[in-house]
DNA sequence: ACAAGCGGGACTACCCGTTGTT
DNA sequence: AACAACGGGTAGTCCCGCTTGT
């Protein structure tokens, strides 16, 4: 694939990901995606057989991305701290730097859009999906296995239970930040979170009460 | 509107939620409803003049059931508990208990997957989400603002976070439960958010450490 | 048939030929008609069995007014004068001074109409058409045939061309008029057909030439 | 526009016209012209994107043949004589002589078949019609302008109207046509109409009384 | 009490236009 | 440039009851 390839199917990804992020993937047609990506319609399809495989090349994409950063940041947290909890803590922090520095049109996770067409893809997109939020899991729940054995928490911890929550927690202020068309929730949220894992652990001085 | 008029009706609601619950309202065909539902094509816009206005009706209806379940389940609380912390606690615990007892093919709310297609409603249909989202804030924050007033909490406590908070979470369960197919999440996830309000009210007593 | 089913039956009717003329008849939906008319569906279909029974009555009822309006006029013409040249002119007035009297949003004759929509109506309706049309000519022709009679035209008068042309150059004034919006060239149009047949006749002393 | 894509448009527009003359514009479907054209239904889509714009096509090209007829009658005219008013006589024969030519199923004139589904038509539409209306009244009255000027006509005569008025005599004659299924009607009444300038300009010797 | 008149609800067929695709 | 399949929506039509006048 040639240079001028690779960048002609990025913008079409892109094209794409934006009409998805704000109309959802079966209200999103090729022809809205081609214009906007200013090309042809035969383009379109020389790049992308099906729309179908535009779906699975656009998840595909997205989870990558979504890795490495998942990797990025939890990489980055461990280097910056030894303590296991610090890393989840600084993991989630950068989260929340994320979201406050972004100013999306559309804030959103294209898997929660996916989750919600269900219905329109295959088994495979499906497992593309499950298996990214599963990586996600399995990286912050390993931190705070560390953590558990580390610091003593005052109340009993589970690992996979909270790295769930922490996903959960981010994809439900994706859906506020949507209806309220305002990251400011998510970061809320996020910080929330923090203080929640810091009180599992005990280590809470956050704010302090406003009497 | 006749018995049998309404009956229809509520049958073609029901229906059309399934369907959208599966793959999203665009590619939720009047057709498929319509065959779902035991109807004709015909008798489909005699009751909705157009698919926008099924939309409309859709989450009216379905902000209507929320809003009577959000006042249930607080007014629920209220008789069985005088303490403003617990009838906040019972008011989640209500919900979980209902996720436990549902047993839906397409777990999900209706509001999140309309916001995923934010793109196809009108300002009336996101003003009726938008509303939906703040009378549960309402409700809640106003528990945890007594809450607040009797119990002095051990951290800064801001009443319409938690609120939105709670609704984040149920709706990030949501989505972990769409994808996995399974409400247990969800549950999961309600009962670490009472774990928090409890931890931040410094009543937590809950499940001690598994050392 | 009661008074007032009656009274229903020329709503309906009334609103039909207004709607007619405005868009044509394969465009007036039912729904327009009954809801002009402040009837419900079903009372339209309790008048009309089929749209195509509507179609004949209003060919019908257009047939018989026309037929009175002819036949009208001309007896008027024939009280007025005994020359049947000036009984085919005053005829002609009656014409004119008709639409100057009128004031129609649309003017045209609903023939004219149906004929551009020939495809749409059975023998039977073109049947009423033609033999309204043959009426019109018989009348004016038999005066016509009277007036070459007694006075001797300059030139060969066929009274039955002179007839028809007497009913296109209004068909034709309609058309004109309806492009317009003014039934202005309507008159004019037939103060020339009878300057023509003052001519034919050798009686004219019309309008001098303004040199 | 490649050649191939021309012709298809052609085709789609000889088989909307033969339509549209039969039954009028509103009840011309899609599916009717794309059939007689011999192509499918996306591929009008392609050519035109909606109906409307078909309607505009089709006066458009209705239009300019018109003119483009109107004006190479009046040329023919001008080189075959010198005399305005043989010109004009000369350019109503020629009409006569293409009526007489014609063979047509559905004689009629599109712009009275517009007017009478006036409704159905944008403002731009109705335009282009009163243009060619007005563009035929130009051309003519200004030859009779000039034959006022040369003969002086024995009663008074106005250009314009005349002009206007032989457009309408050709309508009229149409709408007869229709009626009877024979263009015998308008060539007689283009023959009258002739007699009638003659008459006027006192050049009149045509037929002779038949006593 | 009976029928003419009328309203509401349902149905089938079709129409215009779009979608994904070649 | 063309196509087939489908999208939403409107067309005309029917039928079952309720009124209301007789």
């Amino acid at each position: 694939m040639s240079r001028k390839a690779t960048a002609t199917r990025q913008r079409i990804l892109d094209a794409a990901q934006a009409n998805v992020m704000e109309r959802g993937f079966a209200s999103t047609s090729v022809d809205a995606i081609q214009e906007a990506a200013g090309i042809s319609r035969g383009t379109f399809f020389y790049h992308f057989p099906s729309k179908d495989d535009l779906a699975r090349a656009l998840i595909l994409r997205h989870a990558e991305n979504d890795r490495e950063m998942t990797d990025g940041f939890m990489a980055r947290a461990e280097r910056l701290s030894s303590d296991p909890l610090q890393q989840v803590l600084l993991f989630l922090a950068f989260h929340e730097e994320m979201f406050q520095e972004t100013t999306m049109t559309d804030p959103g996770c294209l898997f929660a859009s996916y989750s919600y067409e269900a219905g329109l893809f295959d088994d495979d997109t499906h497992a593309i999906i499950e298996g990214s939020i599963e990586h996600f899991r399995r990286v912050l729940a390993s931190r705070l296995d560390a953590a558990v054995a580390r610091h003593s928490p005052r109340l009993a911890v589970d690992p996979e239970v909270l790295a769930d929550l922490a996903y959960g927690v981010m994809q439900g202020g994706f859906i506020l930040s949507r209806v309220r068309g305002d990251l400011g929730v998510m970061c809320e949220h996020i910080r929330q979170l923090r203080q929640y894992f810091e009180l599992l652990f005990g280590v809470a001085e956050g704010t302090q009460p406003q009497s």
